[in-house]
DNA sequence: GTGAAAGCGCTAACAA
DNA sequence: TTGTTAGCGCTTTCAC
């Protein structure tokens, strides 16, 4: 045992065993009372939670684990933790998960199926009861390394054919349908959409949603408008590089998420636009920084909470009634518009100043 | 055991004495295989380890950690992960610790003391075998939770007089120094500093180190210009707000941090003033978002990664040498000025534009 | 109600 | 080199 000892007065830590002297009952006598078993006469109880209390003591997670079955412990893989969408979806799920006594392990993706084998395998030793897939991705083959083990997951935008899994579908209709219509009303007829990569489902999705919404509103799609970019400040800036190659330019452009809007403002304000002014744009998560930016921007809210809570109950389900039949296997989490300062009507003069 | 079997053809998880059956080994020998000891032949751990394949076997950490008294956890507690600061914090940290075969366990505390207090217990009963404590706080009453416990911790900024504490300095003083100098150079003399709430050590540090600062550039402090601000969006405006309480207004500002600095450049903006003509504004961190704002933020650095592998590597010491007396007890991480587009000479009329 | 005892899956003595 | 075996700290039958 080189872990401990050799120092003296090391005070052990305290076990099972040593309340269980201390309170002179058996380990047994101690473990129900932890556990909350109606079994434990009022009497013992109390001497065993004044041990506990005097020692300190607090039960050993992994023994617990092993004999129980049961870890406690959930998973979230994110595909990126520095996409400010990402802590704060982190952060409430973490904060529901606690309220239930799971404990969670994060991990990002990045994108990157080795480092999504690596995840799912380490929270695989791990022993997670569910792992939260929140990666709006593509990576289904490495998945069924979970769903084989029995492991619920729960996947944002996709389904996937086992009964281990559920799906959080996302509402992104209706936010759109109302960025476009808000839009529309303002008067704009050249609306692009700065699309996600395209190897997200989220992507299409919400691509797909943008193309619907401007055909129900009678608006024709300029197909140089529709440009793929990443989900990131410099995804934003290099699409709306691309838009300059072009003669027509848009008097608006609605972005797949708020990373990409941020980097357009920063570059109409380099190039010396005004942004609602020459150029409306709109984002989407609505991301606490997206009422700080210059102008606050006008974007399509997709709540964290609401994600992180139809996650959750999905894992909580599955792990604690597996067999139920009732099971809900799908969640819907919807979007709304929240209008602030980056959209405004075009300038009178149609695409005044907008010409390459 | 009311966890697995029921449903026919469920595939027992394998366990160690599987890998042994299949490889017809011992289960002693699929551990020494599978920890690399140099005791197996090579002939052995051939079957072993395709009998691993074959059956896609990993460990059980949970086992793994009780018999062995190393759970190779760290846990790593921030203040506030919906601030872009930590979030990249503990990126790098975690992949810092993935790379060397640790995991991490994150919490935020929010600066709540019970939500510290229960962060800290979870991270006992997991068995970490070290925490970094990112808050940057002044909650050391629990943290000896940890050192009574011989969990080795590490401290931003604070030095604990703990043999299992270890301290990581920020050297804040050559990047505000820097930043001081800069804005003296570019003609400045009234210079204001947004400072972070006096209960975080850091924001103290922060705050001294620009009075030294100043004095060294021989400029004069107004103490209504030292404004205590949270180290948030809002926090940067309500400091800003203050500031139009007082008739004579400074040409430029030092923010504690990016967030306040960045919401500086918000209320500005609504305020109707140009960054950085009427005002320069300097920040510190140097999250991802400084380089987008409008205009890019000039900032002090503190670099995450230096100190994620710093934190990683006092805890890394302490958990694999414990006894080692030449063991390196205080790190140093410095800072240092990226100058960007948020600080000029301030308007030639020195405060035109800007009495209230 | 309570306690004794059997293991959960693994590592590390100790034997061979 | 390899195998046997005793636990790690706990929960959970099964007796009492």
């Amino acid at each position: 045992m080189p872990r401990k000892a050799d120092r003296k007065t090391v005070i052990k830590t305290p076990d099972i065993r040593t309340v269980a002297a201390v309170a002179k009952v058996s380990i047994a006598t101690v473990s129900r009372t932890i556990n909350g078993s109606p079994l434990v006469s009022e009497r013992l109880s109390k001497r065993v939670w004044q041990a506990i209390k005097q020692l300190n003591y607090f039960p050993n997670t992994h023994a617990r684990t092993l004999v129980s079955g049961r870890s406690r412990l959930l998973g979230i893989i994110v595909e990126n933790i520095t996409n400010p969408f990402f802590p704060e979806l982190i952060q409430s799920f973490e904060e529901i998960a606690v309220a239930n006594g799971y404990e969670i392990l994060v991990s990002s993706s990045n994108s990157d199926p080795e480092v999504l084998t690596n995840c799912v395998r380490r929270m695989l030793e791990r022993k997670v009861e569910g792992v939260a897939v929140m990666t709006f991705g593509e990576e289904e083959p490495i998945l069924d390394q979970l769903t084989h083990r029995n492991v619920p997951i729960v996947l944002a935008e996709f389904k996937l054919d086992d009964p281990k899994a559920s799906t959080i579908l996302l509402d992104y209709s209706t936010g759109i349908h109302a960025a476009v219509n808000h839009l529309a009303a303002l008067g704009h007829t050249k609306i692009a959409f700065f699309a996600g990569p395209h190897k997200l489902h989220s992507a299409i999705t919400r691509e797909n949603d943008f193309r619907t919404a401007m055909q129900a509103a009678g608006l024709a799609i300029e197909k140089h408008w529709i440009i793929e970019c990443n989900h990131t400040l410099k995804g934003g800036v290099a699409g709306y590089a691309q838009l300059k190659n072009f003669p027509v330019r848009p008097t608006a452009i609605v972005c797949s998420n708020d990373m990409i809007a941020i980097g357009v403002l920063r570059a109409a304000y380099m190039e010396g636009l005004h942004v609602p002014k020459d150029l409306s744009v709109i984002g989407l998560d609505d991301i606490d920084f997206a009422e700080f930016t210059l102008p606050p921007l006008t974007t399509i809210r997709l709540s964290r909470i609401d994600l992180a809570r139809a996650a959750f109950e999905a894992l909580r389900q599955q792990a604690e009634d597996p067999g139920d039949p009732h099971m809900q296997r799908e969640f819907l989490v919807s979007t709304s518009l929240v209008v602030r300062g980056s959209t405004s009507t075009p300038r009178p003069k149609d695409s005044a100043g907008l010409s390459a």
